[in-house]
Formats: structure tokens, sequence, C-alpha cells
DNA sequence: AGCGGCGTTCAAAGCGCTTTGAGCATATGG
DNA sequence: CCATATGCTCAAAGCGCTTTGAACGCCGCT
């Protein structure tokens, strides 16, 4: 069924129907009444490819996810961005379009999205400190908002974390348990939300005027095995940290792993702080929150995004919306004062 | 830059431009070659929202990805399965549409799709033993493909991992290895691949003239939170299992967790045996695989399921193809022969 | 009676492509 | 030299909507 049958269905021109189908005001209660129940009785839903060209507006918010590292891994915390924004976008009326590609060809991809106009906007996660996409977009001049910031944060719309404040705050928390071999386990430093919160750790050690020990403090895409692997190490050192900071719960399971595969006790003999997304399936709170944490959610963090992305969208020309959320320090089971010694 | 104008610029009518983009035959090779350099000159793409309306292909294939549980979480597996489908879409010039509904909300987000017509066909994951959707896509005409099966598996396409021979190869595994109280933690049992599991743990069991022990059998959403509680919950029992069979990497993680709580060593007091989907945040291989396990690439089925979908959407009236793969069992550090007693 | 304004409806143009059917050369065969 | 085939190109129709501009009937006003 088209517009065109139930136009002639009804005996009104499809211009009638389209626009009592739509809420405009030029056509009679009555009328709108006959068309609602007919359109309704037919289960007629406009041809959204059809509709797409007539209004030149694709409906359609892109995201653009790259595969990380050597391996291509798929970052786990987009899964719940993505159905935090999902939730907004459904509800407005928008679709979602996902394009999964390998490193370095994300700028192709959005060329490609402007160019045919598949979407509206589109969303950026996980800038690098000094990204791109940035220019690129704004080249392009299709609206977009970032999730996260860049070193430069000026001249676009952004809703971040507050990163840096978050891991000195952690950092401080780990310092005033008597800890003073603090380890950093921390995502790909060219991203910027892990230089912030290196940062934030650097600021809160070197105000009780120490130095941040390089052999402590590693870096790579956020895996199990990387947080394993990189306490590990850190284990087997002469001197041990006493305490780990660790950029995600992913690779704090692996940290714990390490730990506990060396007979210590967490929250004993080995501290650890964890940033955690609240990742839904990898509830911290389960009997009580395993983890000290940071924690933002994700989701919530993609729902906040979508409203914003589609506000920008449908009102071009606004003052670039900028949002910063600070963090809570959920205290768990795995912190203690620092052991003797 | 349309097409209007670059057939202006080249004074060619729209038609010939068309179809020596398109790559039809009828075309001389020396006006072809004008026409691709003038286009890519221009940068010319052509509309897609035009496109799709002429050709009556949306060039998009649906995921509906339905929020589980009251918590509403997103199955993690799913980002792996996107990643490796997207991947071939891609090349293949299809779009994802990603919809992520709220449980009960699927056959709405279907119906739609079907009838305005947003894309060519769609992905089911993680059917149910006996999943409405099958039904209802074949009603609505729509090409679909399923990643998992019903308990009735004919009349449609699907691949699948061969679930039940999987557990029951786990759980002999274990038998073999003098266990003879084995824990299953299992996905949903609603859920057709977790009910297969439970069917080829029990098999096992039952082919050794023992019982299953209700006790010792839990299914649930596969979070990191239900592996904890539901071992904690066993290893406090008067007769505690000696080995788990879980049904996932996350919650297999959580069961660890519990285990070394209780000062318990894996491998040695316990045993552990889970399905690994092989997430790539997840890896099991990392400094050699840490839990013996039946693996499966969940992203590689979602490479495969999308040729196959693709396929099916491009030679419709082709026979159901439907595809069985069997798992290999991966022997790791978490299981050993059973403790004496 | 004539006029403007309002409420309601309509025919037709347009969105930017693909595809059909026709047309015009040029080549081929009888 | 005509008839037919072949290669290439074009104008125009059509995809199913939205939106513009016009028209119609009716009302109240002067």
């Amino acid at each position: 069924m088209n517009l065109k049958q139930l136009a002639e269905s009804l005996n009104l021109s499809q211009t009638t129907v389209s626009r009592a189908l739509n809420g405009y005001p030029e056509v009679r209660e009555e009328t709108r009444a006959r068309v609602l129940a007919a359109a309704q009785a037919a289960n007629y839903q406009p041809n959204s490819r059809a509709r797409r060209l007539a209004t030149g507006r694709a409906m359609t918010i892109g995201h653009v996810i790259p595969l990380a590292g050597k391996t291509e891994m798929v970052n786990p915390i987009f899964a719940d961005f993505l159905a935090g924004a999902g939730e907004v976008y459904a509800n407005e009326g928008y679709d979602l379009l996902l394009s999964i590609v390998s490193d370095g060809e994300a700028e192709r991809a959005y060329r490609q999205m402007a160019a045919n106009g598949s979407v509206d906007g589109v969303m950026i996660q996980s800038p690098e400190t000094d990204d791109t996409r940035i220019a690129l977009l704004r080249e392009l001049g299709l609206p977009f908002l970032v999730h996260g910031r860049t070193q430069n944060p000026d001249g676009y719309s952004w809703l971040d974390v507050a990163n840096k404040s978050a891991f000195r705050k952690a950092t401080n928390f780990l310092l005033d348990l008597g800890h003073r071999r603090i380890a950093l386990i921390n995502g790909q430093e060219n991203l910027d939300f892990a230089a912030r919160r290196r940062a934030g750790y650097a600021e809160a050690i070197w105000s009780r005027g120490m130095a941040p020990n390089p052999d402590w403090m590693r870096a790579d895409v956020m895996t199990e095995g990387f947080g394993y692997v990189a306490a590990s190490k850190m284990l087997d050192l002469a001197e041990t940290p006493t305490a780990f900071l660790v950029s995600s719960v992913i690779p704090a399971i692996g940290v714990r792993r390490a730990v506990v595969e060396r007979g210590l006790v967490l929250g004993r003999d080995i501290s650890l702080v964890t940033h955690d997304d609240v990742l839904s399936y990898m509830n911290n709170d389960a009997d009580g929150p395993a983890f000290t944490a940071t924690r933002s959610s994700i989701r919530g963090a993609g729902q906040r995004c979508a409203e914003i992305l589609i506000d920008l969208i449908r009102k071009p020309n606004q003052p670039h919306v900028q949002e910063l959320w600070e963090t809570e320090l959920t205290v768990g089971r795995s912190t203690g004062p620092a052991p003797a010694g």
C-alpha cells in the first residue's frame, strides 16, 4: 500500500493525505481522523526511501567504529554507548547507521557518508589528542558530536568525562592510604582520555614531591590480557607497586588475575582502583562493589550524546555544546592501607 | 555535484553517465573513461537516497538487538559479531542499520523495517527455542538469516555452533578427569543455545549412570556478577562441585573470582571449562590459554552470516542454507584431575 | 452585490537517481 | 543498394514521497 493508493481509496489527494498523516494544520479534523483510520486499517507506512529523497533528510545518524590495534578489536564500551544512543535515536525517529572500519579507513567512511547523504550527522568516539576527524567533519559540513574531546577542545561540540580530575582524585585516594608505589595501567595514550588520565595521575604524584616511575606505567589497548601481562611484569620487578590504577574494568580483571596468581590478596597486599564505565555485563556491584572505582556510565553518556547531536542537527548555527561530567569515587573491596615496609 | 550537472559538464545524457559509472556494457570504453575521470575529479558520489528510491533496494541490512533482562543489558558478544558482519557488509556495499530495542519491542521494529522498506534483509541473533521472530519474518517476506537456530530448525536458513556436542564433550572431558560433581553455569535457558548446552551436559552425565543435580545448575543473563553469585552459592553448599562448566568467558571470570576468594586454586582445587566466543578484548590466549574452553569465534560467525545473508538477498528462491560449526576443546590452565575425596 | 479572508483541498513539480524504449549512425550480409 | 544487425547515445518515465502555488467555497464585512 502506498500513498497514492491510500489517497484513492479515500477519494482524497495525496497532498491531503500526506498532510493529515504528518500533522499539518491545514487539514480538517474530521478528514484527518478518516485518513488516520484508513492508514491504520491498511497498516500503511510511508516508504522511507521516498520520504528521504523528498525531504532531503536521511533521518539517520552515523557511527563509525574503528577497529583498534593490530588485532583489530572492537572496544567493548561501544556496545553500551550504542545502547544508550540507540534508545534516544529510536524515540526521536532516527535510524542508526553503523560502519565498522579498519584503522585508517575512517576518513573514507566519513567522506562517503557526507557525499552520498546517507546520514544527517555523525558521532565521534574516543578521539585522539589531536584528532584529524574534527577538521575533516568541519570541512565536510556534517554535524557531529564528539564523545570525549581533543587537546584543544574549542570550536566544536563535545561531551566528556573529567578524566584528569578523576585520576587525580583516585591517585590521591591511594596516596592517602599510604601507597607510594602506584602503577598506572592505561589505555593507548594517543587517545585523549588516556592522556588526560595519565596527566591527572602524574599531577597527584608530583604534588606530593614524588616523581612518576616509568617502570610502573604501561599503556595499550584495554584488554583483559593486557592488564594481566602488564601487572605480571610489574609484580616481577625488584621493586613492585603496592597499588594499581587501571583505566577500565576489563584490564582490571587481568590485573586481578595476575595478583591472585602470585598468592597476593587484593585490598590487603595490593590495592586496585579502576575507572568503571558501568558496562552492563561487567556490573561492579553484584554483591557490593568489587573494585574501588571512579565511575561514569558510558550508556548514560550515549543517551546524552544522542540528545545533543539530534539537537545540533535540528538547529544548526547554534553555539557549540560542551559538557563535562564529573565522576564519583566509589570505595569497594579492592583497596586498603599500604602494607607496612 | 549531482548526476545532472556531471552529465551536462560532459555533454552527455544522464543515462550514459549513469551507465558508465555502473559498469553497463552499452557504453564505449572511451566514453566510460571520460566519465570516470570527470566523476573522480569532481568527487562525485551518487546520492544514496535517490539511488535507493530508484532501484527499490535499500542496500541495507538490519540488526535488531534486544536489551536483555530487567537491567536491559547488551549482550557483549554482539559487538564482535557486528564487527565480523560489518566488515563483509562494507565490502559488498551494504549499510548496517542497527536498532536497539527493549525486549518485546523487537516485533514492532521488524514490522516497521519491512513496511517502510528501509532494509533488504535482517539478521536474527540468539533465538529462543521457539522463537516467534521466524514466523513473523516469513510472514513479512523479508529475507533473514538466523545466527543460532530453534528447536525445530527446518524451513529457514541458519548458522549455528554445535552447542550440544560441545558441552557433551566438555562434560566428558571433566568426567574423564575424575570429576563427579560438575556444575553448569548457563545462559538463560529460554535461549536455544543454552537449552542445547544444557542437554549436552545432561546427556554426558546420564551416560555415566549419574543424574544431573539441580543444586549445581544455574542459568541467567551471562554477566560477570551472575557467574560470581552463582558459583559463590554453590561453593557454600554442603556438597560443593569440583568443576564448573560455564557458558561464556564473562561469567567464567565471575566464577574465578568466587573460587579465588575462598582461597581455592583454579586447576587444582576446582576445575573450570568455559565456552569461549573469542571476544577480542577477552583474549583467552594472552600468555597461554587461561581457561580450558570450547571455542568458536563469534566474529568469524558474523562474517560468514553476513555472506550467507547477502547471498540470500541477491538470489531469492534458493534452498535454505544451514551450517553447523563444530567447536574445538582447548585445554588451558583452569582444569586438572578431580581432587581426592 | 462585491470584496477580502479563511479554511480546506487539489494538481503538479520536484527530490536525484535508474531504466525503458526509441533513435541514429555505422557496419555487415545478401 | 537495400535490409538487418550492432554499438552507442538519448529523452522521458518512473520510484513514492513532500511541498508549492493555485483554486474553490463559504463567511462576514462594507
